[in-house]
DNA sequence: GAGTCGTGGGA
DNA sequence: TTCCCAAGACT
């Protein structure tokens, strides 16, 4: 076994946090939709809607004979709404051609609309137990600082899950442990703004420690400034059609307070493009929102 | 490979 | 206040 897995298991075993999606009995439809709602969302504003999601689509079939409408309001405030729209678009597929069961093979749930590298094998390992390297942004930090001894990892690359194929153990639920377990140990010890090495279990193992933690630079794509961004633009037009009922708001009622009128335009196109709103006549409204009348793909002139 | 895509809490 | 960044995916 490779020498960092003995103290993870160690550590892991003693301090996971008590998350709703390590109960053994969530399933593998609990752990596919919190996969979803954690990409890019803190743990904490995960929690409360993944329960109430749940609760109203108790399985995929639930989810997939409900308007994708709906599932872009229960989203609420997790940010990234396009996420809403692929979990709801991956509920359809599921239960149409995998007979409602979550896939459990890698490429299968690849083919699945919103599931990446990182999605496939985080459901194949924690949902079914299989035995695949699973690579979030918490282990690249970790691996980056104890095998590399750099100060932050590069950007994603598949080269990741070579690093994190090397460390896992043969045996499937130990290597599932030490997936969960590397991730847990860069969220809550060795985190982007500090390392806790006082509390580290590979403290006397990490080559960046060992070093003297030298700053090996950032490499990482800086994210771009949100205020006055297209994206404030389409979170205010998405904001107001969530609020609206399913007749919709006129669209050129919408965001009339908006200060670049261009890019108010450009955040209802691209959000037609998307397909997360539709228009109606001069009505835009979320996709899938409203009754009997659904007329998608109308175009407007703005 | 680089840019784009929400939202909000904490440093 | 401003900035960072949070279990990524897609183009």
């Amino acid at each position: 076994m490779h020498r960092l897995a003995p103290p993870l298991i160690d550590w892991y075993r003693e301090n996971a946090r008590d998350l709703p999606w390590r109960d053994p009995d969530f399933g593998a439809w609990g752990i596919l939709v919190s996969e979803f709602m954690l990409q890019q969302t803190p743990v904490t504003r995960v929690i409360p809607r993944l329960e109430e999601w749940l609760m109203r689509w108790p399985t995929p079939a639930h989810l997939a004979a409900a308007p994708v409408a709906d599932a872009v309001r229960a989203w609420a405030n997790l940010g990234y709404p396009r996420r809403a729209m692929w979990l709801h678009q991956a509920a359809v597929e599921i239960t149409a051609r995998h007979g409602g069961v979550i896939p459990r093979d890698v490429d299968a749930l690849l083919a699945l609309p919103g599931i990446g590298d990182y999605t496939a094998r985080a459901v194949a390992a924690f949902a079914y137990g299989e035995r695949v390297p699973v690579v979030d942004t918490n282990t690249r930090r970790v691996l980056a600082r104890a095998i590399e001894g750099k100060s932050q990892p590069g950007p994603a690359a598949k080269r990741d899950l070579a690093v994190m194929a090397e460390i896992l153990p043969t045996e499937p639920i130990a290597a599932a442990i030490v997936n969960a377990a590397a991730m847990e140990l860069g969220a809550v010890v060795c985190t982007a703004r500090s390392a806790r090495c006082e509390l580290c279990p590979l403290a006397s193992l990490c080559a960046w420690r060992a070093a003297g933690y030298p700053d090996t630079g950032d490499t990482r794509p800086k994210q771009a400034k949100y205020e006055g961004s297209d994206r404030q633009a389409r979170g205010a037009v998405l904001a107001e059609l969530r609020a609206a009922d399913g007749s919709g708001v006129l669209v050129d009622a919408l965001v009339t307070h908006w200060p670049d009128s261009d890019q108010r335009d450009r955040a209802i196109l691209t959000l037609l493009a998307d397909g997360l709103i539709e228009t109606v006549g001069d009505m835009a409204r979320l996709a899938g929102d409203g009754r009997s009348t659904a007329r998608a793909g109308a175009t407007i002139d703005v």
